[in-house]
DNA sequence: CTAGGGTTAG
């Protein structure tokens, strides 16, 4: 079956029939005597041979390519023919000079043809040149060239890239066609620019979508934080003649990672093996991810050994999937490997490599690792890695260190950072620079809610009423937004999402006899709630209702009424889990004799006989692990809140039968 | 006698 897996973006050109030396050709010592020889016999007179050369020159895969070469033989024909010209536009178009083709062209002395456009076209659009574009678009229509297909996709694609969709939208408007490429490119274009509803009206109306279309649909959705309609599309397809390939699973794997949705991933991941799709490193790495943010970290390991290659970010993937899991020294084993494996660690493995530090709380480890990035790798340290140091040191409530550290960064603190120190000043009790940051993250973003539920939090803990109302009050008055929470939890491939005191499940009744009997079993072996959590000052009965009816809890009951006991629950929620849910949680596991695996904004909870696999080293609201920027967690939300209406009172958000096994085609 | 377009992971 066939599989686009190709990884590659050069080109190897045909072996010449008429110049098989070229097959031979290794190194530059063989291209310059070849050369040699031409010259030599003649030959280079031959406007064939000296084109051959610069195609070889210009167009091979690197080590042979040498833009320099290929100029300098061009320079050497007189005149250069066409095909010649061509050649070096297109090299030069693919290299890190683009607008070098548009001058190339604009020098042109014989008459360009149909396939000179596309390559100056794509070389202005790359340089997002409109100027340029705009000539070129001038001169090719005095050549009468704007019916070519091939030209019309790169002048349309041209003006998207430089960002002047309207111009590229009368272009679409006034050439009726139904070439297939040229809507693909009008609907990256909305893409582009965020607009998701007028691509997908466009790929709802499209003649006849190939597989490029559904990818580019589906990565769409999934790069802008719209995950289940991404993979509800991704469902769609199976159902469509087009075949997903290497490229479609790339492209919905994020939206399951997201999502949490591991038995969509497992069919993607068997999908590949069963259509002979090669999990290159590419493929491997965005796997390794998906199991580990689907909770199946021994899975995600035993892929990454089964991998033939691997590169940084295939080590990247397993050295943060371990670290999410709170498994530090398998992720600093992995990392200590992938040095050995001569593979080079980058930035982003460093961010992993701290995570797993700052979440198992080794503070001084960490502090090692940051001082090898800085001085021995002499890696410049991004925010997300002040974001750890200052988790790392706050924890352990070295918060004065913690505090000093952001001073003396260079970048300008953002907000994960503050909230960071301001979660461990409310862990240690500190009111002093916890006051401090949260007055400095309050001025920067009023309506965001997270400072002052910190900030309230921290005073209830210290019982100081008179100012959490204070808090209250100012939040009340800059009209704060609150990020809904919300929970998921995957059965049988459907997924059932839950709100804060949700009510609109089918099963909401039994869901709720659950609660009610969680609630009465916790009693007996003496939980009492936390109520210092609920951030509203409530009388006690009212606190405690509130923190029953947390996302988490109502889903956990739901995942007990709906699975067998051998089954792990896996729960995934958007923001933090609260103490209290945390500690009700340990205890359900050992009540009912369950697993329970419980995915919040920032790492793994693995549940078992009581205890969780995070050792309460990390339960704060505030930092983000899962890179939820604020737009996507509200397009997340914002979806949720559209779609309910429209579902059937809370149907899940897929059928159970979302992923049938395999359509018939698929079979051999 | 060669040649040109759209989708891709941490």
């Amino acid at each position: 079956m066939n599989s686009s897996t190709s990884t590659g973006n050069g080109h190897s050109p045909h072996p010449s029939t008429f110049f098989p030396e070229f097959k031979q050709c290794k190194t530059k010592r063989d291209l310059i005597q070849i050369h040699a020889k031409l010259i030599k016999t003649g030959r280079i007179r031959d406007p064939l041979a000296s084109a051959e050369l610069i195609r070889f020159c210009a167009l091979s895969d690197p080590p042979h390519r040498d833009l320099q070469y290929a100029l300098h033989v061009f320079q050497q024909m007189n005149p250069p023919n066409c095909f010649s010209w061509n050649t070096i536009i297109r090299a030069f178009c693919d290299s890190d000079h683009p607008l070098q083709s548009f001058i190339l062209f604009s020098q042109m002395i014989v008459k360009p043809n149909k396939f000179t456009f596309p390559s100056v076209l794509k070389a202005c659009a790359k340089a997002g040149s409109l100027q340029e574009g705009k000539q070129t678009h001038g001169v090719l229509l005095k050549h009468g060239l704007e019916n070519d297909g091939f030209v019309l996709s790169n002048l349309v694609r041209m003006y998207v890239m430089c960002g002047a969709m309207n111009d590229a939208l009368v272009l679409f408007e006034s050439n009726k066609t139904s070439e297939v490429v040229l809507w693909n490119v009008m609907m990256d274009g909305y893409i582009r620019l965020g607009q998701l509803g007028n691509a997908r009206n466009l790929f709802d109306k499209m003649p006849q979508p190939s597989v490029v279309s559904w990818n580019s649909m589906i990565s769409g959705y999934a790069q802008n934080g719209f995950f289940v309609e991404a993979l509800e599309l991704f469902r769609e397809m199976q159902m469509d003649a087009s075949m997903p390939n290497y490229i479609t699973l790339i492209s919905a794997l994020p939206a399951v990672s997201r999502l949490g949705a591991l038995e969509i991933g497992k069919w993607v991941h068997f999908f590949a093996v069963k259509n002979g799709i090669k999990v290159d490193p590419v493929l491997g790495s965005a796997l390794i991810d998906m199991y580990s943010k689907c909770g199946s970290i021994d899975e995600a390991l035993q892929l990454f050994n089964s991998l033939s290659q691997r590169n940084v970010i295939t080590w990247n993937s397993i050295i943060n999937g371990l670290a999410i899991h709170g498994r530090a020294n398998e992720a600093l084993y992995h990392f200590k490997k992938m040095q050995e494996s001569g593979i080079e660690p980058n930035d982003v493995t460093y961010i992993s490599v701290l995570t797993a530090c700052s979440h198992a709380g080794l503070v001084d480890k960490g502090l090692s690792v940051f001082n090898e990035m800085v001085q021995t790798e002499g890696l410049a340290p991004r925010i997300e890695h002040y974001g750890c140091m200052v988790d790392l040191l706050g924890r352990a409530g070295r918060l004065q260190e913690a505090e000093e550290l952001i001073l003396k960064m260079s970048n300008e603190p953002d907000d994960v950072v503050l909230k960071a120190l301001l979660g461990a000043c409310k862990k240690h009790g500190n009111i002093e620079i916890g006051e401090r940051v949260g007055k400095r993250l309050l001025e920067s973003d009023p309506e965001d809610g997270g400072p002052y539920v910190a900030l309230s939090n921290m005073y209830a803990s210290l019982a100081n009423w008179d100012r959490v109302m204070e808090t209250r009050l100012m939040m009340k008055q800059n009209e704060v937004k609150k990020d809904p929470g919300c929970s998921w939890i995957e059965v049988d491939g459907a997924i059932h999402e839950f709100v804060v005191a949700d009510e609109s499940h089918t099963k909401s009744k039994d869901i709720y006899m659950m609660l009610e009997e969680m609630k009465e079993k916790l009693k007996l072996v003496g939980y009492k709630p936390d109520t210092t959590q609920v951030f509203l000052r409530m009388d006690n009965p009212d606190k405690e209702s509130a923190l029953q009816l947390h996302s988490e809890k109502i889903a956990i009951a739901f995942g007990l009424i709906s699975t067998t006991r051998e089954t792990t629950i896996k729960v995934v929620k958007n923001l933090r889990t609260c103490d209290d849910c945390h500690s009700t949680i340990k205890l359900i596991s050992r009540i009912y004799g369950r697993r329970i695996v419980v995915r919040d904004r920032k790492r793994f909870h693995h549940f078992e006989n009581g205890s969780c696999s995070c050792m309460d080293y990390c339960v704060c609201r505030f930092c983000s692990l899962f890179h939820f920027s604020r737009q996507r967690r509200v397009s997340i939300c914002s979806f949720f809140k559209t779609q309910k209406p429209e579902m059937e009172a809370s149907s899940p958000l897929f059928t159970p039968s979302f992923f049938p096994p395999f359509h018939a085609k698929d079979h051999n």
